[in-house]
DNA sequence: AGCATCTCTAATGCAAACGT
DNA sequence: ACGTTTGCATTAGAGATGCT
């Protein structure tokens, strides 16, 4: 196989990630299967793959029998595991309402277009870099994404703006699927800087809406041999295709795409936000050189780096986190296709999900019935007395006092086993943050005095088929309810996007050029079904400068993409301000850190919560916001300890200047005394001087050390 | 045929135990 | 009090085989 080749076909596969559903629906379930296990097998050492390939190959040739039940089954197999990458959760609609707000204000639209080209760019070119490494090709890929806004129409505020990559590339057959609107917006479980263009639609719209024109794109992939346009119409609330034509008219990169659009906004109120989100973007991408037009002035930003953002892996959604209309749409998939078995579904729907858990899933499924059945609140109990300071303090007393203060006064009107519930809370079983999640079967039926024998039957067995589920809205609900009432560990955490430690230190390094600088990360951690990880540079002197507005004194980061509007009500700025910074020499509290420095806070997490539609603020999580402090605190600290240092130096320098002073003076003196060599003791006063008051920053120190914190 | 179980190993995360 | 080590429980993934 050539090397052209499997690029090619590395190519494919990751265009064909982001194949919507539908596209695939059409097709036979066999077909479907040998598609999707060329696509989503992009990791398996040679040998895997070729079997896989001459599989697919010989399709329409006839095969020996036995090679075709083993080839099958193994297809069927990993394109079960497969479907589950990508599973539908959303409609587009859904998505949409939640999107595309951020173009409501004028001073906003110009911003939030060119964010989600960028991302869009992006993406596009990680996908690219991937491809190629995965084929083979070790030559540095140069990356480019370039960003047009022209003024057009001053009076107006009428913009033309648009964005390029030299990225994979949309194959002309997909264009379609990504411009209309109302298509579909496959939610993958994985850190993603955007929602599968869903937000370059909404700019689309808003863009038509405005000016009435139509939106343009222009893409070619590798193995296309030209590029292609399309134009497209959004008025009236549908989607129209004007144009679809080769395209012609001048050079255009050998991968890549151009989006474009026109549209009314406030841009020289959009034009400050727009330029520090290009810079912060480019810092996070030092792989990529940006080159930003702006009305005829150009800003560029060079690549500075070879290594770049490893594409995450989608994973299937977590248990913890699924919601009743959620199941049902997995349901309905799945139905559609064929119905399976219950406990066969929700072992391949979910992760962490195995044999040990369908068991006492259906238990906890009888468990919950008995509950409702008795009217009894017991989610509430358990969170009542998890929830408890007095209960927490009173472990120090032993258990009795426990018991006692659980029957007497905090679930008095309850019938549990107070003295059980009392052992619990002395394990810590039974804490704050703790809920009914945590206690297994056993520990629930033992804790509510619950009799084996009352427990009603079971409303389904693993053999229960998805279409008997899917047809009781109550069975469902209730499989809802069980599943965020049980305990699974937490998700993987291939699905997320941490910078790597070298591109996130050169891109910031190069661009902001501290002194001394400190990078941490937070082991992977994970709230409410979803995993996150944090990463935070501290950078302090050098070219900082000491007076500066909050929004640059903090860089706030999600999945990759910087964040700038909302600063205020940010979970990261929040946090932030709740951090002591006096103990560090950088401040004080309910402040954000004061002096030469900037924190950079990186937040990574699929289905990242955002509070505004526009996704510019990260939404308040405990979990996120004390991962946030801890490492934030500890770049801090390791800061805090530079300043002393600098702070112990200057003070030193000072002495230093005086002794130097005497030290002309005495060697004189000497000299006139005694007749000693004056430069001599001159020279070995000041070696002296040096060798006991250090000037540690005065000479040339070795390059700043980054520092991991795992915690 | 279609789906399950069984077995094994590797990986993961949690919590108790340990050491400083 | 804190961070690290260790053991335990669980899932994932692969192959083989068994049940209806």
């Amino acid at each position: 196989m050539s090397n052209q080749q499997t690029l090619l076909d590395t190519m494919f596969k990751s265009i064909d990630k982001t194949k919507p559903k539908e596209e695939i629906k059409e097709e036979k379930p066999i077909q479907k299967i040998e598609v999707e296990t060329a696509v989503e097998e992009p990791q398996k050492e040679v040998a895997v793959k070729e079997e896989q390939i001459t599989a697919r190959s010989q399709k329409q040739k006839p095969l020996v029998k036995e090679e075709l039940s083993k080839t099958k089954h193994r297809a069927r197999r990993e394109a079960e595991d497969a479907i589950h990458s990508h599973i539908r959760l959303q409609s587009a609609e859904q998505l949409l309402k939640r999107v595309d707000t951020g173009f409501g204000q004028k001073s906003r639209a110009p911003f939030q277009t060119i964010v989600e080209g960028v991302q869009n760019a992006a993406d596009a070119v990680d996908k690219a870099r991937e491809a190629q490494k995965k084929s083979g090709h070790n030559e540095d890929y140069n990356a480019q994404i370039t960003v047009r806004v022209e003024i057009i129409d001053k009076s107006r505020g009428e913009l033309a703006i648009s964005i390029e990559d030299n990225g994979i590339g949309i194959p002309k057959g997909k264009v379609a699927i990504i411009m209309r609107a109302g298509g579909t917006g496959t939610v993958e479980y994985k850190a993603s800087r955007s929602q599968q263009g869903i937000g370059w639609k909404a700019a689309a719209i808003y863009s038509n809406q405005s000016t009435g024109k139509p939106a343009e794109i222009v893409s070619k992939t590798y193995f296309e041999k030209q590029p292609h346009r399309h134009v497209y119409d959004y008025g009236k609330g549908k989607v129209t295709k004007i144009v679809e034509e080769n395209y012609v008219e001048e050079e255009f990169p050998e991968h890549g795409t151009r989006m474009s659009l026109y549209l009314i906004g406030d841009y020289p109120r959009a034009r400050n936000n727009v330029k520090e989100f290009m810079k912060r973007m480019a810092a996070v991408h030092p792989y990529i050189t940006f080159i930003f037009h702006e009305n005829g002035t150009v800003i560029k930003y060079e690549k500075r780096s070879g290594a770049s953002i490893p594409i995450p892996i989608p994973v299937p959604p977590h248990p913890n986190s699924v919601d009743i209309g959620q199941l049902k749409d997995m349901l309905a998939a799945q139905s559609r296709e064929r119905s399976i078995w219950i406990s066969g579904f929700l072992k391949r729907a979910f992760c962490r999900i195995g044999s040990k858990s369908i068991d006492d899933l259906i238990e906890r499924t009888t468990i919950l019935m008995y509950f409702d059945e008795k009217g009894v609140f017991a989610g509430d109990i358990i969170k009542r007395i998890a929830q408890s300071d007095k209960a927490a303090r009173l472990k120090k007393e032993g258990p009795e006092k426990i018991e006692y203060y659980l029957e007497k006064v905090l679930v008095r009107d309850y019938e549990i086993d107070f003295k059980f519930a009392s052992e619990l809370v002395m394990k810590g079983r039974l804490a704050s943050g703790k809920n009914i999640r945590f206690l297994s079967n056993d520990d629930i039926i033992r804790l509510f005095k619950i009799e084996k024998s009352k427990l009603p039957k079971p409303p389904f067995t693993p053999k229960t088929t998805v279409n008997m589920i899917l047809s009781d809205d109550g069975k469902v609900r209730l499989l809802t309810e069980t599943l965020r009432s049980m305990f699974f560990p937490a998700p993987p955490i291939d699905s997320l996007m941490p910078i790597p430690k070298d591109v996130f230190i050169d891109g910031f390094i190069t661009l902001y050029k501290p002194d001394n600088y400190f990078f941490i990360e937070r082991k992977p951690s994970s709230t409410s079904g979803r995993p996150i990880q944090v990463q935070v540079l501290g950078m302090y002197g050098g070219e900082i400068p000491s007076d500066m507005k909050d929004q640059e004194k903090l860089i706030r980061i999600a999945n990759s993409t910087p964040l700038i509007y909302e600063f205020g009500s940010d979970i990261v700025t929040q946090t932030c301000k709740d951090i002591d910074w006096s103990r560090y020499k950088l401040g004080r509290r309910g402040e954000l850190p004061s002096g030469p420095v900037i924190f950079v806070v990186h937040v990574t997490s699929p289905q990242l919560k955002y509070l505004g539609v526009a996704k510019q603020a990260i939404g308040s999580d405990d979990v996120i916001a004390s991962e946030i402090k801890f490492a934030v605190q500890a770049a801090a600290r390791k800061l805090g300890e530079h300043v002393k240092r600098l702070e112990k130096d200057k003070a030193a320098g000072q002495v230093r200047k005086y002794l130097e002073r005497y030290a002309r003076v005495v060697s004189e003196t000497l000299n006139k005394m005694i007749d000693t060599d004056t430069d001599a003791v001159y020279t070995s006063l000041i070696d002296e001087i040096k060798r006991r008051r250090p000037m540690v920053f005065e000479e040339p120190k070795p390059p700043a050390e980054a520092v991991d914190v795992e915690e």
